[in-house]
RNA sequence: GCGAGAGUGGCGGAAUGGCAUACGCGGCGGACUUAGGAUCCGCCGGGGCGACCCGUGUGGGUUCGAAUCCCACCUCUCGCACCA
């Protein structure tokens, strides 16, 4: 079958992409005046791009041109994030080398988005995995560790068991293995840290200075980094020669406190029974509570369970003894790793005395309250406010007082204070993979961590015969030319890193250099930086939120403090696309192999109507599911607007563009085509400052061609005429070019238009075009509506309830009632209100 | 469990205090045709012969008037989930 007899769509679509790639048309302005950044989130090559892709580019495409039109001088660039984990995967099962796999895929992507002309400036593309942009992470990387924010330390890390390697943070959430899904194990090894927590109060603060990022990505960045406000508070026990503190929000019920709970993994718990009868109990469990992953550690259906160490500490304000027992809900990673339990007040721990018979103690009265209850006979923890009771010197401040009166006690007495404590951990960046970023850093028995100097950069990745099986630990040590090195300090035989980079390094910084993406001299001129960033729109999916988006923050604030730009924050607006679902309401992924892919639907319906159909499908932000049928309709919609161009062409030519369009004289049919083309007009301006609905644009079009197409020739024989019909199709053509580029650029040529449509100018709406003299008026009584009737739009209140009271349809509901109230919205209704 | 968002025809959706279902898909009927999965025209929320009545997840409220605002509940989606 082929949908688009009538038209030859192939044919415009090639015309034009060839006409545009001969003249540049794509091509970045050299010195912008008046600049917009538009972003969108670069891709990883795994085979051809998919509908997400499709529908993230369409998109931000649409955004780019009209910026183009609207005399924005534009930065519209795109490029591949190209190192990973898949190429590797790819690799071992068919034998091909990681590079060959991830060049052919870029080179098919590429050509498919080329198909789609998204105007890129493809002069600028960057291939993370090329030595040319790689050698700046291994910059950034040292840059990192001059200033303190890169370093080592033996850390219980993510380990995934399925990839073989170690994972951020935010690669493992919900102790998952972001992408193989396999549970995450902790590992103690030594890695390299980005010292990201140094920057978690700039990242949280930050958030309110971005009122154009969405209110849910902020949420869950604030959520992520996890700043909370409260107190440590310094126990004492004689074994321990450090103090013995613990972290709380709650230090109103320091006195509930009834035990000590330290984490399994925290090296005081072993310290505390050695040489003790609770050793091997204490021993046995914490090797079963760290064997646990992390999901089953962390799931909260699964009972508490712990050890009693028999040692105790001394209670800050009491003086009281208070056991200390080990507990795997109590993490390692948080806050100072030991908690104090207040059965009485915390769920968490009214569950774990319960299990072992530990009392809890009353310390918040709840108002409403009679009788304060008896630890023993609490049903739950009371986590509500109240007023201190059995606290000391504490009693009768309310909760609130308490969080800030005894902080400041423990402070004074030198057993601890206020103090804040965030969520947010630093960024484990080594991976002990082929297929990334070599650190460059050596290893010397003498001298310790060198770095690499800057002159020796890049430090380059192998492309021999490397196995890059995963083993568990990095492929390149048994590279001996890689491996071995003389110690740039004393040059004597060292060993390099042979660790490569997280990936989200690479993502971190690429919209910097799309701004100076062939500078050899350095990562990029600040002059260049300068005049295009920040990022004016960044476009891409909401699974970004709390990992490559904190990240992107981060280096750019780094890279402020460097003095190399002058904005901490890299992008002032941020749009999350919808996910495009599959029929079955499953977002497509590669894992679950539903792909559709989008080559068969542009080869099939052509490229503007399948960009068009992505626009009209739901609202940019929105998820879609795929439907063919919908791309059917935009080629119908196209074809028509085409037919009725060619069909007109004559008579709009006879009218040079920017003739005014006179007051009146024009057929009604026309003056209400122009009209909704002005309206869809002032809808794609205010649609791409906003929520990207270009879904209610593309109605506006049809509803106008729907008029256009009724108007009949002798409409066209009078100037007054074919002014307003030249004037809304050139409106029209410009309004659909976005998301219709060839078929617009066509449309604009037949039209005689000059030079290109997205060299604009974007029309100026006509007020005057907007007005309508005859407006329907509907008439409720009592709030039904009765009736409706046309009216002029100038006809006053009172001419206007007059008809509408007159109204046969009206009339016999006011019989015998009478009219107690009269409401009157100019040029909508008239409500009147009988008893 | 906590947080955020959303519930509108057969379907995608429009309308954010003023005529609910625009626009499109799909379906049905017709025209043209050797043919139609092309194109064009008409019809399509439910009930009723009808005047009319009912209808935007459910129940209440505010208002002359509510899909829209408020309260409670139900359902779904997304995020977070022992963070002390």
């Amino acid at each position: 079958m082929t949908p688009n007899n009538g038209e030859d769509f192939a044919a415009v679509e090639q015309k034009w992409r060839r006409r545009w790639e001969e003249r540049g048309d794509d091509a970045t302005p050299a010195s912008p005046r008046r600049k917009s950044y538009c972003l969108e989130m670069f891709a990883y090559p795994s085979g051809d791009i998919h509908m997400g892709h499709f529908r993230n580019y369409s998109v931000g495409d649409v955004v780019a041109r009209l910026r183009r039109m609207q005399g924005y001088d534009v930065l519209h660039p795109f490029g591949w994030d190209a190192f990973g984990l898949p190429a590797e995967e790819a690799a071992i099962k068919r034998g091909i080398h990681p590079r060959d796999w991830t060049l052919r895929n870029i080179e098919v992507s590429r050509e498919t988005m080329k198909t789609c002309s998204l105007s890129y400036d493809w002069d600028r593309e960057v291939v993370t995995c090329r030595p040319d942009y790689y050698r700046w992470n291994q910059w950034l990387f040292l840059l990192l560790h001059r200033r303190g924010l890169a370093y080592r330390k033996v850390a219980l890390v993510n380990w995934c068991p399925g990839c073989k390697t170690v994972l951020a943070n935010e690669q493992a959430e919900g102790g998952v293995c972001w992408k193989c899904d396999a549970a995450v194990l902790k590992r103690e090894l030594e890695q390299w840290f980005l010292r990201i927590t140094a920057y978690a109060d700039r990242l949280l603060k930050g958030l309110d200075l971005l009122p154009d990022w969405p209110e849910d990505v902020k949420a869950m960045q604030r959520n992520w980094i996890g700043r909370s406000e409260g107190a440590t508070v310094t126990f004492r026990n004689e074994r321990i020669p450090h103090a013995f503190e613990v972290f709380t929000t709650r230090p109103d019920t320091l006195c509930g406190v009834t035990f000590l709970a330290i984490a399994p993994e925290h090296p005081w718990a072993r310290l505390l029974v050695a040489g003790t009868d609770r050793e091997a109990a204490v021993e046995e469990y914490i090797g079963t509570a760290l064997r646990r992953s992390e999901i089953e550690r962390t799931s909260t259906v699964r009972e508490k369970d712990g050890v009693d160490t028999g040692r105790t500490a001394v209670h800050p304000i009491t003086g009281e003894r208070i056991p200390i027992w080990v507990a795997d809900y109590v993490l390692g990673s948080y806050g100072t790793g030991i908690v104090m339990g207040v059965p009485a007040h915390d769920e968490r721990d009214f569950a774990f005395a319960r299990r072992y018979g530990l009392p809890a103690r009353v310390v918040i009265r709840a108002e409403g309250w009679t009788a304060l209850p008896r630890g023993e006979d609490l049903a739950e923890a009371w986590t509500g406010p109240g007023v201190m009771v059995n606290s000391g010197i504490f009693d009768g401040n309310t909760d609130e007082e308490g969080r800030l009166k005894v902080p400041t006690w423990l402070r004074n007495k030198g057993l601890g204070g206020p103090t804040v404590t965030w969520r947010l951990r630093d960024w484990l960046v080594s991976r002990q993979r082929y297929w990334g970023t070599p650190i460059p850093m050596i290893h010397c028995t003498e001298c310790g961590v060198v770095e690499v100097p800057e002159a020796d950069l890049p430090v380059l990745l192998p492309e021999g015969v490397v196995n890059w099986l995963p083993k568990g630990r990095s492929p390149l040590e048994d590279v001996p030319e890689f491996v071995r090195v003389a110690c740039p300090r004393c040059g004597r035989d060292a060993r390099r890193d042979a660790d490569t980079m997280d990936t989200f390094i690479d993502s971190s910084w690429y919209h910097l250099r799309y701004a100076d993406p062939r500078n050899a001299e350095a990562i990029f001129d600040p002059e260049r930086v300068r005049e295009w960033l920040p990022v004016d729109l960044y476009i891409g999916g909401r699974e970004h939120a709390t990992g490559h988006l904190l990240y992107f923050r981060f280096l750019t604030m780094v890279l402020q403090d460097e003095g190399l730009l002058d904005f901490a924050e890299p992008a002032t607006r941020l749009f999350n696309h919808g996910y495009v679902l599959d029929a079955a309401g499953k977002k497509m992924s590669k894992s679950l192999g539903n792909l559709v892919e989008p080559k068969e639907m542009l080869e099939r319906y052509g490229v503007d109507a399948s960009r068009v159909a992505m626009c009209f499908f739901a609202p940019s932000g929105d998820p879609i599911v795929w439907k063919e049928e919908g791309v059917r309709g935009a080629l119908r919609f196209l074809r028509r607007a085409m037919d009725l161009v060619r069909a007109r062409a004559a008579e709009v030519r006879a009218v040079a563009p920017g003739t005014p369009v006179p007051a009146g004289g024009a057929d009604a049919r026309v003056r209400e085509g122009r009209r909704l083309c002005h309206e869809a007009l002032a809808n794609m301006s205010r649609c791409v400052e906003s929520d990207l609905a270009f879904n209610t644009v593309v109605s506006d079009l049809m509803k106008a061609l729907n008029e256009l197409e009724s108007v009949e020739a002798p409409a066209l024989a009078a100037d007054a005429g074919r002014a307003a019909f030249a004037d809304a199709l050139r409106v029209f053509v410009a309004v659909l070019s976005p998301m219709a580029p060839h078929a617009g650029e066509e449309m604009h040529e037949v039209l005689g238009g000059e030079g290109s449509v997205f060299r604009g100018p974007w029309p100026d709406v006509d007020p005057a075009a907007l007005a309508v003299d005859e407006v329907e008026y509907a008439v409720q009584v009592s709030g039904k509506v009765r009736g409706r009737f046309p009216a002029p739009a100038s006809a006053g209140e009172a001419e206007v309830v007059a008809l509408a009271r007159a109204l046969p349809a009206v009339a016999p509901h006011l019989e015998g009632r009478q009219v107690v109230k009269v409401v009157f919205v100019p040029k909508r209704l008239v409500n009147l209100v009988v008893r």
